[in-house]
RNA sequence: GCCGGAGUGGAGAAACGGCAGACUCGAUGGAUUCAAAAUCCAUUGCCUUCACGGGCGUGUGGGUUCGAAUCCCACCUCCGGCACCA
């Protein structure tokens, strides 16, 4: 008999969905198990990198479930962003068409790949009933003082045509696009992260189950710094400017001041003196870099102000200088420069002939230029002799004794920037009245729907802005005329909550009703790319926090273990669209079906690692269930009616060793040796079967690997496990158990090394003790060669493992 | 520069401090076949030996240990993140 591929998958496929196998309620009974993928962007066409993601959730979907949990897996789509809204300027195909064409497709494809979720769930960003939630959570966060608008400087992608966020410029370049990113001056909506800066950096402690990596990413990425802020008075003016340093220890050290050429106070500072138009001629050059020359390390220019600075703790005049290499954007734009202690001051004080003075003592072989480490403070008057901690401590106190400066926090993570000049995103709800400034669209109007318009293209604003009858509207509060906000959100809004909508996926009458959300929140497996571990993982983590803060959830943490896959490389480069070296699924579904391309894609390598493609590896797991299906089906060797012998109580044995080595494997992520595990035991009852093996272990055997083969390869699991009489549907039976005494072995081989090199190895009782191993080990005729006429000097003994003799 | 992570056969990889290379791909030889496909068997780290066996071997150099791919130190290479953040 012969395995019917394509139509037992769609066999399957079908049942799975009419029998609503996988669609779930809340129910207290049981633990829950929310397992999320992070919501993919309807792209349209899954290539084999995408499917390695899909192939572990599913797994864990199926596994989970068979463990006995109450398992959600649901699916949505990240349905807002640039491609579809690209794509609508090239075809004219008005996006909403084209995504839901592409989610369509995409559907199709995960129901081909055998992936099973709760589809009562589903959702999709770009639909109103989704949005409309997005501008809810808006106006909540404005109600807090947490959305504001400001007008900053903001990057601007030239291509896009769009304001990024911080975290979307990478180098200096817009990560979508690759474009250089510039500065704008330019009103903008943002989320007040900040607010939440110390507690999203503490929370992190708490998530072990993330990869140290993330963290260390996330942590860097808020970059808190303790130090100190003071006041300077400029020498002959009323004029005074704050400093930040992470070192008051060392303000003694001091021999210039530095300000940042946006600096506000610079244009005051300067007027009037010798040095005016160099100055203003090196600001107006320093604005006409682009954001990547004025970041990139090199040789450090600045201009002399023509002012002088008090320092506070010894009245001594500084002069104070304006540099490039001082950022406007972190701490206050100022700083005060210590060249003996911090290695860019002294560059720039060594260029420009400035004083330097050590205030921290060098240990005697120290060669370099500052010096950043330990040691006593000198020339720092009552600081002297106090090592570091002591002497910042020392300092601060000075400082907030005199009402000077204090002790501050300072962190570089900013506001999140949510306005984008696009059309293919949630629209912003908010009102602009010449009376009453900026007025919330009421929540009773929501959701604000944004209109079609004939032209997509960016140019600078929105595209809504150019539909009037979307943009005039009635003041909410005075009724006078006003204009609507035209800006649409970052699609990193929508993706911020969506995994507590999957909750309460329908709900029209709130975002999400909270004893849903308690119920399976926080996410118990979060699947996704390290990609996002500064952008989507920590707005999520805020915006949680904002609605645990509103009394919406109990949890802090939306994701309570996080799993970050390994990309799929081909060619020496991530497998993509962009790169054209996708390997596309279907031609593989054709010849070996579902199963083998899931097999493949858990067998290939460590779960978390980058795998390498190889077209033939498909082959090698289509081949394995082809045994299998050969095995079940009295294809291979004899079964034979008779009682079990000895031979098939040790295959009995090896297939309780796979069971444990299974579930052990899965339940430490480690999915390629689960796979090596079957395929062991498929080569044993292979053997087994051509020797003769006893009806009863041939059934034991295959039902046994066929439940721990399900999640993986549920296709045929499933046929076999129907036509073999155990059932009617797998999916729905429990994780089998293994019996320990079963497993555990009577005889063993023991290894006898003579001084760490092997030299025999001897089968032993299980159950031996230390003595009777040595004397064994002794006794050895080929150990005898190695030892006779040697001293023994000592005898290890790891009974029943290992013997290892020590001789002189 | 700083912070992570990783270097093991021809390839992907395994290996609680205890037999390095499980499992798969590939390759070679063989069985089956009129032939092929499929399937099955054997071999497959390097050197040496007719053989039994022996020697070497997990990026490099040290160290700890009876014993190290695994732990420690230094270095090299690659990958990722951050980077004029005061």
């Amino acid at each position: 008999m012969k395995y019917e591929i394509q139509a037992t998958e769609a066999k399957w496929q079908d049942r799975w969905e009419a029998e609503r196998v996988f669609n779930v309620t809340e129910d207290p009974t049981r633990p829950k198990f929310y397992n999320v993928q992070m919501y993919p962007y309807p792209s349209g066409a899954l290539h084999m990198g995408h499917l390695r993601n899909y192939s572990y959730v599913d797994l864990l979907t199926r596994y989970k479930r068979m463990r006995g949990f109450n398992v959600l897996s649901p699916m949505g789509w990240d349905s807002f962003g640039l491609p579809a809204e690209n794509a609508a300027i090239q075809t004219g195909i008005h996006p909403r068409e084209f995504t839901e064409t592409q989610i369509v497709r995409m559907k199709a494809q995960l129901r081909r790949l055998g992936a099973v979720y709760d589809w009562d769930r589903e959702l999709a960003s770009h639909s109103p009933e989704y949005y409309r939630w997005d501008q809810w959570l808006f106006l909540e966060l404005y109600d807090r003082g947490l959305a504001y608008k400001r007008n900053a400087p903001v990057n601007w992608c030239p291509t896009d045509q769009t304001v990024l966020a911080n975290e979307q410029v990478v180098d200096g370049r817009c990560e979508r696009c690759d474009s250089v990113v510039v500065k704008r001056d330019l009103d903008q909506w943002f989320f007040k992260i900040t607010d939440y800066a110390q507690r999203l950096l503490d929370d992190l402690d708490q998530l072990d189950r993330w990869p140290d990596r993330v963290r260390t990413m996330q942590r860097n990425w808020i970059g808190r710094s303790e130090g100190c802020t003071f006041s300077m008075e400029v020498a002959e003016t009323d004029l005074s400017f704050d400093v930040y340093t992470t070192r008051p220890d060392t303000v003694f050290g001091m021999t210039f001041a530095v300000l940042a050429p946006e600096h506000p106070l610079v244009d005051a500072l300067i007027a009037g003196t010798d040095h005016e138009s160099e100055a203003r001629a090196y600001i107006a050059a320093a604005g006409a870099l682009s954001e990547i020359d004025r970041q990139a390390e090199g040789d450090k220019t600045g201009v002399f102000t023509g002012r002088s600075a008090i320092n506070p703790v010894n009245g001594r005049p500084v002069p104070i200088w304006i540099a490039e290499y001082v950022l406007m954007g972190y701490g206050t734009g100022a700083i005060m420069a210590v060249p003996g202690e911090d290695q860019r001051d002294w560059d720039f004080a060594t260029k420009y002939g400035l004083e330097i003075i050590r205030t921290v003592q060098p240990p005697a072989d120290f060669t370099g230029e500052a010096y950043i480490g330990q040691g006593s403070a000198i020339n720092s008057e009552f600081l002297n002799g106090m090592e570091m901690a002591e002497a910042k401590a020392t300092i601060i106190a000075w400082f907030e004794e005199r009402g000077l400066g204090k002790g501050t926090v300072n962190f570089r993570i900013r506001d999140w920037l949510i306005s984008r000049q696009r059309y293919w995103g949630c629209p912003i709800p908010m009102i602009t009245c010449p009376t009453d400034g900026l007025v919330p669209v009421p929540r009773a109007d929501l959701p604000v729907i944004h209109p079609d318009v004939d032209d997509y293209a960016p140019g600078g604003r929105s595209p809504l802005a150019a539909v009037e009858s979307f943009v005039n509207v009635e003041c909410p509060s005075c009724g006078g005329p006003a204009t609507r906000e035209t800006d649409t959100m970052d699609t990193f809004v929508d993706s911020s909550w969506y995994f507590l909508r999957y909750c309460d996926a329908s709900n029209s009458e709130a975002i999400f009703d909270p004893a849903k959300a308690n119920y399976w929140m926080p996410v118990d497996q979060y699947v996704g790319g390290v990609e996002h571990a500064v952008l989507h993982l920590l707005y999520a983590r805020f915006i949680t926090k904002v609605l645990a803060d509103m009394g919406m959830v109990e949890v802090q943490e939306p994701f309570n273990a996080l799993f970050t896959q390994g990309m799929l490389v081909k060619d020496g480069a991530k497998m993509s669209k962009s790169k054209g070296n996708v390997v596309s699924p279907e031609e593989y579904y054709a010849r070996y079906g579902a199963d083998a391309i899931r097999l493949f894609e858990l067998f290939i390598g460590p779960p978390t690692d980058d795998a390498v493609w190889s077209d033939n590896g498909v082959e090698g797991t289509a081949r394995f269930l082809d045994r299998v299906w050969r095995m079940a089906t009295g294809q291979v060797g004899e079964i034979q009616d008779r009682a079990p012998n000895d031979a098939d109580r040790e295959v009995l044995a090896d297939a309780h060793r796979m069971v444990q080595k299974v579930t052990e494997d899965i339940d430490r992520f480690s999915f390629n040796t689960a796979v090596a595990h079957l395929m062991t035991f498929a080569n044993t009852l292979q053997r087994a079967l051509r020797s003769g093996i006893a009806r009863e272990t041939h059934a034991e055997s295959l039902r046994l690997m066929l439940l721990l083969l399900s999640p993986m390869s549920p296709h045929l699991s499933h046929e076999l496990w129907e036509l073999l009489g155990y059932g009617s549907m797998l999916a729905t039976e429990a994780w089998p158990g293994w019996d320990a005494q079963l497993v555990a072995r009577d005889v063993v081989t023991m290894v006898v090394q003579v001084n760490g090199k092997v030299r025999d190895r001897i089968e032993v009782d299980a159950g031996i003790d230390a003595e009777t191993a040595e004397a064994t080990a002794v006794a050895s005729e080929r150990i005898r060669e190695w030892i006779d006429g040697k001293e023994i000097r000592t005898v290890i003994a790891r009974p029943p493992s290992i013997v290892n003799i020590v001789v002189g």
